[in-house]
DNA sequence: GGAATATCTCTTGATGTCGAGGTATCCATG
DNA sequence: CATGGATACCTCGACATCAAGAGATATTCC
């Protein structure tokens, strides 16, 4: 006996007023879309805590997990956060000016920039990603861990059958 | 034998520099953070063919659903979106200015604004809401109907206890 | 009946994102 | 070494969103 979540109450009433239409891809693609928002919610708490915005935490954890230098150039960071360029540059314009990274020119190419994190972005999003780790297993927690290996399996499943092909242009 | 995605390396990464911390909750939540983000752009591809912007869908359908005479308040579309009633109010002004939907005064209540479909906004969604759910079914086309069955079982099952005590304000 | 409080929508200002186009640099070719 | 195309980042304008608060109407309670 499951109960119903609020998914399910969408999927009838589009059943009751659409039977016509097999809208049961919902069932999962709906509730990726709430799921999203909601963990982000949750995760933006912690990220408050440590005075980050998500969209800093991502900057830094990306640059932090590339490991020493902590550094990566700016269409890097483009490709490995899927924002636009312009995004990039306003987000390294920010971050520089807070002084959790240093901007500075490729020797070996001039027309790249490296982002590298400062000191201070460095303890910063160690301390973070402690919070931001032990946050992300609570929210997990009313799953078992067989639910949570089989959730990651599916998921792992249809995430490579999405990201495989696109070959997107300039993003 | 399964093969890798992005989220894998990110995971094993973090494990290289920061073996210290349990970073598994990613493998569940990075996961979905990405395939909102995958799946958004794949729908938005549809909803484009019918004019149509992703919050324009989510209005029309949330009011087709809700069954005729197919209108909701203002508070009941916020509600049921998540998003905040300046945005709603946003998204009404819009979609009343492209003539698919009308505002009107509710008769019982003159703080009310009820939104109603136009026959062209329930013309509209109907042929749109078509193509989505097909193109929904195709995006988990890699997945057996028993794979689809369990990810729908497990993420009901978290998004009930992700969606249930928040309470939140106003939003 | 009237005052205080609650509810609902709209207004306003700030922010983050995108996308198209601009500039600087690199590189392959002759 | 000159040139044209490719590449990498930045600039700028448009826009969706939110949060806080204002304005209007309902409701409650004396």
């Amino acid at each position: 006996m499951v109960s119903e979540d609020r998914v399910d109450r969408i999927v009838e009433q589009w059943r009751h007023e659409r039977p016509d239409v097999d809208v049961s891809g919902m069932a999962i693609i709906g509730r990726i879309s709430r799921l999203e928002r909601l963990l982000r919610d949750r995760l933006d708490e912690v990220f408050a805590t440590h005075d980050l915005e998500s969209w800093e935490f991502d900057v830094l954890a990306t640059l932090r997990r590339s490991g020493p230098p902590y550094q990566l150039s700016a269409g890097g960071l483009l490709e490995s956060m899927m924002i636009s360029s312009g995004t990039v540059t306003h987000r390294l314009d920010r971050l520089e000016r807070r002084g959790l990274l240093a901007r500075e020119k490729d020797p070996t190419d001039g027309r790249v920039v490296l982002a590298t994190l400062t000191e201070d972005g460095r303890r910063r999003i160690d301390a973070a990603l402690e919070d931001h780790a032990a946050n992300q297993i609570r929210l997990l927690a009313d799953l078992t861990a067989n639910q949570r290996g089989e959730l990651a399996d599916l998921l792992r499943h249809l995430h490579l059958s999405l990201d495989a092909e696109p070959a997107d242009l300039d993003r």
